[in-house]
RNA sequence: GCGGGCGUGGCGGAAUGGUAGACGCAGCGGACUUAAAAUCCGUUUUCCAACUGGAAGUGCGGGUUCAAGUCCCGCCGCCCGCACCA
């Protein structure tokens, strides 16, 4: 009845024709059914789809084409984050325009994901380098404005003062500038910042509803947010009339404080370095290096003693001496920190370098030794001791009572911090969203009057220097205040590419021209019922997106708090690495394998194959994933992403792989065409097994566990493959081709072709077919396998009916021959009965 | 440095605290074939015994439990993030 074998170019091609002129993935915003939004992170227009694309899109389509056939109307769209710093390198590297090198790479993408099969609903695609797009976004940075949530203020960058530019993290290695290799300086620049921490308590509390994340992610953020108690207080300085203002979380161990610590811009250090030479050059020594947090906080500890003192607050005879130090950071509590090196290790590191006390005032035991000893720092639980009034108490008690005394003598408060710091979003770079403001010397920086939006990026500009060319262009930012009608200029800054992605979802369920969307249509279609992306983006992207949604939702423009119920997070596309005996890297197609060894095509001189690594270009263990789909068709590399690993691990790609799928997508064509012989023959053990993957399958794919569906599917064509001819096993093989339809749609739906069925449904086409419903009397088992364990050890297997009373199975079991042989005449002291698992024997 | 995760045969992995290794890949043996490809059948954790069996075994070291891959404590290794990569 059917061809020998599956033929996946014509297939492909065929079906992906029919899908598109059916408008079968077309969302219907009217539609009465159920509604479901899957959605994976959307793609940076590289140049190519690469196999970690692949992956994820295949994941999202197979939910999405199984909720189609469960029953939902599914939005499950796709689009571009299609402003940001590699086209800007292509055009310095290339003297190609960025928009131009994005557009054709867009072109490119999308010829290439429409031939793997996804079920895309492609009138809804947007790229976020186009006017239409971020000119709504600039509107919508203006309502936040004007609802206070946008500020300006200082803020540090990465200098290359030799490119006389500002670089990104990524371009800064090793301290200094990846084009010019100078050292790189920190350097203030007056830019935009976005209120986020006016969320940070709903932002956490948020994260205990979202109960469809992975706990990791929680975790993450919740840590990131970084919520902490503690106690705001100052320090006298000696010989001033001026105050310290420290944050501690630690109040309990204020007697163990052996100094202060500033930030190097801290205006008591810049005070100081102003008429100090050596204070000038250590905290011009801080400035060097990049500005991250890995890089700040792996540095060497340095200190530089001002010479000042700070009296302690509960012993106007303890004077604490005030360094400046690189390890403390301004933008986190009030920039300075009191040192207690006996229970903070980082504070012990500065001690023992410095020569400073060590003071221990919290002691797990009963010993109270003054001075502390060794180099890591306690800080465990325990009680307080060398402290005066709070010997004794413990850790909680001594923290409570030294804030109450704070609060009481005026000298300090309880305060709530944060680690959470406001968003910056000025980015001195040509490639991005206008920032929509003008700037007057009369009346300061005024928003673009929304009817004048978008500002619209201009396409005459040159990369030949460095620096932003939006900065540089003769005209563009040359324009008449809009308040007082004066000689003004625009804002050459463009948004962070975070504010692009932070709000696409809400775009792509609804996209009216005349504003940013439809709040109607939001709500029906919002939130996002899956969202699968990468956990590289577990923090920032997700968090900005939850902080835009709210803080639309507070200005009142949708009603939705949280944009993802659901989040997958799934693993990379690894390869394994190959070198030559030069030690360079080798792609895997300069390789070929001769048994156990690797040789080199071009010379045959033998190759060392190396670790499985994250696929990057520098390695040159990257796989292009269309030519495989040329080779083998998109069913074969869908089946080979979605088999075996887990979605949330990494996937080795390798040749045996693909090609195992392909074998299996023409084992399930012989099988899918052997149909139809069978009589009037029922098979209940076909039938159980059939019933039971439908039951499984459905459960596996909800829980994005498609390497376990899969495996479930291995073992329903096994067992047809086995069975004889019979009216179950047609049955079977109907069910096997709707189960397998979300993984492999091209074969389903030439099947579903070739099997007549295509006039019987909807429209003809498995992608509207109904899922199969399991028969709950067929998952039931009336026999179980119980182990026989003696002293935990498995000893014998016992089939007995379902049900059996625990001292019947016992009797059982000590009856069996085996169990007999090494219980002998011992009396058992114990025996364990799980009913219809397991029977322990202690003895 | 800080935060998070992962670690099970040759490989990818499966396993509500209850029979570790399902399913797949690769390998090995066989059938079919003039031959090959394709396909099909069997086999495959390690060690000892070589028949039926026994012992060890889930990164390392401890612990809880009748029972631990799974829970707890301490390590090691690798991966992700650290606010201007996307």
């Amino acid at each position: 009845m059917t061809d020998q074998r599956f033929n996946p170019l014509a297939a492909d091609a065929r079906w992906q024709a029919r899908w598109e002129q059916d408008a079968t993935f077309v969302a219907d915003d009217a539609s009465a059914k159920p509604k479901s939004y899957i959605l994976e992170m959307f793609p940076y227009p590289s140049g190519r789809i690469h196999i970690g694309h692949v992956r994820n899109y295949t994941m999202g389509d197979v939910l999405a084409r199984y909720k189609r056939m469960t029953g939902h109307e599914v939005l499950h769209p796709m689009g571009w984050d299609a402003f940001g710093m590699p086209a800007e390198n292509a055009a310095m590297e290339k003297g190609v325009h960025p928009g131009g090198w994005t557009r054709d790479n867009i072109a490119t993408m999308r010829a290439q994901l429409k031939k793997l099969g996804f079920a895309i609903d492609w009138t809804r695609e947007l790229a976020t380098c186009e006017s239409d797009y971020y000119g709504h976004e600039q509107a919508l940075f203006l309502d936040l404005l004007e609802a206070g949530l946008v500020y300006r203020k200082e803020s540090a960058v990465n200098w290359d003062p030799v490119d006389m530019t500002v670089l990104a993290n990524e371009q800064v290695i090793d301290g200094k500038g990846w084009r010019s290799g100078a050292p790189v300086e920190k350097r203030k620049l007056s830019q935009w910042f976005l209120k986020i921490t006016d969320f940070a308590d709903e932002l956490l509390d948020g994260l205990g509803d979202l109960d469809k994340w992975p706990d990791k992610v929680r975790l993450m953020q919740e840590n990131w947010i970084g919520k902490s108690e503690g106690l705001t207080f100052r320090f006298a300085v000696a010989g001033s009339s001026g105050t310290v203002e420290v944050f501690s979380t630690r109040p309990d161990t204020i007697f163990g404080a052996s100094f202060v610590a500033v930030a190097a811009d801290h205006p008591l250090a810049q005070r100081i370095a102003a008429d100090n030479a050596d204070a000038a050059a250590f905290v011009a020594r801080c400035k060097q290096g990049g500005t991250t947090a890995a890089e700040v906080e792996t540095q060497e500890k340095l200190g530089f003693d001002t010479g000042l003192k700070a009296i302690h607050p509960l012993d106007a005879n303890i004077a604490l001496p005030i360094y400046i130090a690189n390890f403390v950071l301004m933008d986190y509590g009030s920039g300075a920190v009191m040192g207690v090196p006996a229970h903070d290790q980082r504070d012990l590191d500065f001690a023992r370098k410095y020569g400073l006390d060590v003071r221990q005032v919290v002691t797990p035991d009963d010993s109270a030794d003054a001075v502390f000893e060794g180099d890591t720092a306690f800080t465990g639980e325990g009680r307080i001791v060398n402290s005066g009034f709070l010997d004794g108490m413990d850790v909680t008690a001594a923290g409570a009572a030294v804030t109450a005394r704070a609060t009481s003598e005026n000298w300090g408060e309880a305060t709530t911090t944060w680690r959470l710091r406001d968003w910056g979003v000025s980015r001195q770079r040509y490639w991005g969203t206008p920032i929509p403001i003008i700037h007057c010397a009369t009346c300061g920086p005024v928003g673009v009057p929304k009817d004048q939006l978008p500002v619209v990026l201009p396409e005459d500009v040159d990369f030949k220097t460095p620096g932003n060319p939006l900065d540089r262009h003769p005209s563009w930012s040359q324009v008449d205040c809009p308040k007082c009608g004066g000689a003004a200029r625009r804002e050459t800054d463009t948004l962070d590419t975070f504010v692009d992605s932070s709000w696409y979802f809400l775009r792509f369920a609804s996209q009216p021209k005349d504003r940013p969307f439809d709040p109607e249509i939001v709500r029906q279609w919002l939130p996002v019922d899956q969202y699968i992306g990468g956990v590289e983006h577990a923090i920032l992207h997700l968090l900005y997106a939850r902080f835009w949604t709210r803080a639309l939702a507070r200005i009142g423009m949708i009603d939705v708090k949280e944009p993802f119920a659901g989040l997958f997070t799934q693993g990379m596309v690894t390869h394994e690495t190959y070198k030559a005996g030069d030690g360079s890297w080798l792609s895997p197609n300069e390789v070929k394998r001769d048994g156990a060894d690797w040789t080199r095509i071009i010379d045959g001189t033998p190759v060392t194959p190396g670790r499985v690594e994250k696929m990057s270009k520098s390695k040159k263990n990257t796989i292009d994933p269309l030519p495989i789909v040329d080779q083998y068709g998109a069913d074969a590399v869908r089946w080979f992403m979605l088999s075996d690993s887990p979605p949330e691990r990494d996937l080795p790609w390798s040749e045996a792989g693909i090609e195992g799928a392909w074998r299996f997508v023409q084992r399930l064509w012989r099988l899918i065409g052997s149909v139809g012989k069978g009589g009037g023959e029922t098979d209940k053990p076909l039938a159980q097994k059939l019933h039971r993957t439908i039951a499984g399958v459905g459960d596996d794919i909800s829980a994005l566990a498609f390497n376990k569906a899969v495996a479930k599917l291995y073992e329903l064509a096994n067992a047809i493959e086995k069975a004889k001819p019979s009216a179950t096993r047609d049955d079977a093989i109907d069910g096997l081709v709707r189960l397998v339809a979300p993984m492999v749609p091209h074969l389903a739906e030439e099947a579903w072709a070739q099997m007549g069925r295509a006039n019987n449904e909807d429209r003809g086409l498995i992608a509207d077919a109904a899922w199969p419903v399991a028969d709950p009397a067929l998952l039931v088992d009336d026999e179980a396998t119980i182990a026989i364990q003696v002293m935990g050890k498995l000893r014998d297997t016992m089939t007995l009916p379902k049900g059996m009373a625990k001292d019947e199975i016992e009797a059982a079991a000590m009856a069996r021959e085996k169990i007999v042989a090494y219980v002998g005449d011992s009396v058992p002291k114990k025996v364990i009965v799980v009913p219809d698992r397991l029977v322990n024997i202690v003895l």
